[in-house]
DNA sequence: ACCTCAATCTGAGCACTGTATAGATACCAA
DNA sequence: TTGGTATCTATACAGTGCTCAGATTGAGGT
């Protein structure tokens, strides 16, 4: 009834979606090296070749779970409420950012795979630099900004990026001898923040 | 003759080092994602199934090409001699890291890959503690060193390893409009490490 | 109501991939 | 010389992404 019927027998109706959902939960239960086309197909009820009319390859495809994932990231950092002390903001926004990569390693680690994902593609960077939008105003509103504040946040996105990614890649278990994760981003990265960064003192 | 021989007839001779070396060039011209186990067997010269008996599978010979650019990164941070100044070492030190990340994108990339390399096998830690001495020594060495040495080396390597990462995912360029990478590591990289670290100035 | 047409999906096929296993080969030690 | 064993080959299996001719269907125009 609907114009999206859930399946209408040979014409799905919404298999675009459906193949995004999809994928998206093949990688949230296998991880990105999990992931294969043909299982997405599978799993939204469709042959093997349908996909590609929607999205031309696999890239097409997890170019737009990596879009729901940027939205997705952006959602954990719109959470943080801005307060008036900047500092504070930005402590918070990385608390949320490492939060995300934690709760999502998989559509994470997708998001920063350009061999897996069209760059090109003009919402890519549009959604990135969406997501990031909160930092480029909590960097803008602190006091005594810098002149270069694409330098600046380009430094604090190094350091919170790097803190996700070397967390997941488990070599923060092996550095702190086998903390978890979530005692991790509790207690150990509000004092890496503050070792880290200037800003963090003010 | 020779123990190792080059290759005579059916017996390799040498097929360990040769996989090895193998897979390491078609990681360099093709990157991670190119590489294959059957492509490697090939460009030594041996069927599809002997590398098996050397590494059991693909994952043990890609082990062993990450131990290598474990070694390859320790050259680059030993090439900083020490000074007086553990601060500029630092600098120096974080200069050699991105500059191997951007002179070995596949190297660098296949060793923080979870999923392709053996974290269980015990050289690995070891390698990686190994390369990364050069910076654990500069935090101890510096003026005021923190209780916290550990929680220290992690924020440096973050900053580092995060830095390193978004400039060969293509973010720094998609920050920075363009900048190429070595103007990017000679100019820009310096002004980031002030930024980054209140160890930078002294 | 019909009828064309384009969008959608199927099914088979191609060229790959990693891994497992049975058997051939050749070195090495007794 | 003779086992024995490490090494390597050949083949097969299950899986992958992608392509393309053809079947199917819903929608828009007459």
């Amino acid at each position: 009834m609907n114009a999206k019927a859930e399946k209408s027998g040979y014409h799905h109706g919404n298999l675009k979606s459906a193949l995004i959902a999809a994928a998206d939960a093949i990688i949230l239960e296998k991880g990105i090296e999990g992931f294969s086309l043909r299982e997405a197909a599978r799993r939204a009820g469709v042959s093997i070749g349908a996909p590609a009319h929607h999205f031309g390859s696999a890239k097409g495809l997890l170019t737009e779970v990596a879009l729901l994932g940027y939205g997705s990231l952006g959602d954990y950092l719109n959470a943080v409420t801005e307060s008036d002390d900047p500092a504070r903001d930005l402590r918070e926004l990385a608390r949320a950012y490492v939060a995300f990569a934690l709760a999502h390693p998989g559509r994470f680690r997708l998001m920063f795979r350009p061999d897996l994902v069209d760059r090109d593609d003009p919402r890519y960077s549009a959604a990135s630099s969406k997501a990031l939008s909160g930092f480029a105003q909590a960097i803008g509103r602190r006091a005594g900004a810098g002149e270069d504040r694409m330098a600046d946040l380009f430094s604090v996105w190094s350091s919170i990026h790097g803190m996700a990614n070397l967390i997941l890649d488990g070599k923060a278990k092996y550095l702190f001898d086998g903390a978890d994760p979530q005692r991790f981003s509790d207690e150990i990265l509000p004092g890496l923040l503050e070792r880290a960064w200037p800003y963090g003192k003010g």
